[in-house]
DNA sequence: ATGTAATACATAGTATTGCTATGCATAGTA
DNA sequence: TACTATGCATAGCAATACTATGTATTACAT
């Protein structure tokens, strides 16, 4: 794990609001097993990005059961965007260093950033 | 950067024994600007590497000035190609979460030394 | 009913990683 | 002579994530 945490929780966010327990399963199955979360690890995250105002924090009762949900701010949308570019940026060029054996090819789907890489 | 520098570095030395100054403006060239690393952070990981085995160092005077080149020993091809593996393995689990505007195509050159990527 | 697993949030302590700042020393150049 | 580039090195700090632990409730199996 590197650092693009709170970049893919920050996406999953932006999808709709979640609260911690499903950010941790949710984002194994998306990875497929590659990120498993522990506790530790996600909410001090979760904490800090309420403090930065990325995310807003609410209570809910579900099923008998306390929730703490958080969705995105605004604010946190544009830092998603930001960050988003940021990861294809470093992604591309540690490939170009270490000769990835996959390469890139440019996809019609929305625009990130300037999107020529190669 | 979060950690795949290790890995930058490993790729640049299975292709030719490097002196420290000169991965420093071989990984900003190839990364075409994006990781410029300090002296401040990439001594600490030559001697680190040095002290797991992954590389080996020895003084070469040339022009007059005393350089430390550093070459890739058997241990480190076999790290730098699981460090390979993990890395192309984080890079798809991230690239799933977040939703990539890429697209991966398998290709056909060899993933070692040889295929050049531009 | 009782124990265990799963759900759910939280913090403390630690390890790793990388950056900034600084130091020393030599060679080339304006 | 002064400044820049080359070349190696360490100390201190900041960010990030992991391990370990704590608390509490719900669901389920024995």
């Amino acid at each position: 794990m590197k650092g693009s945490t709170g970049t893919m929780l920050l996406t999953l966010l932006n999808r709709q609001p979640l609260y911690g327990y499903e950010m941790l399963r949710e984002l194994e199955r998306r990875s497929e097993g590659v990120f498993s979360l522990k506790e530790g690890t996600l909410y001090p995250i979760l904490h800090s990005m309420e403090a930065e105002g990325w995310v807003e924090a609410y209570w809910e009762a579900v099923n008998g059961r306390n929730r703490k949900y958080y969705r995105i701010t605004d604010t946190g949308s544009r830092v998603l965007k930001q960050k988003k570019t940021e990861w294809a940026l470093f992604r591309n060029a540690v490939d170009s260093v270490i000769g990835a054996e996959f390469k890139r090819q440019a996809e019609s789907s929305q625009s990130m950033g300037g999107g020529r890489f190669r």
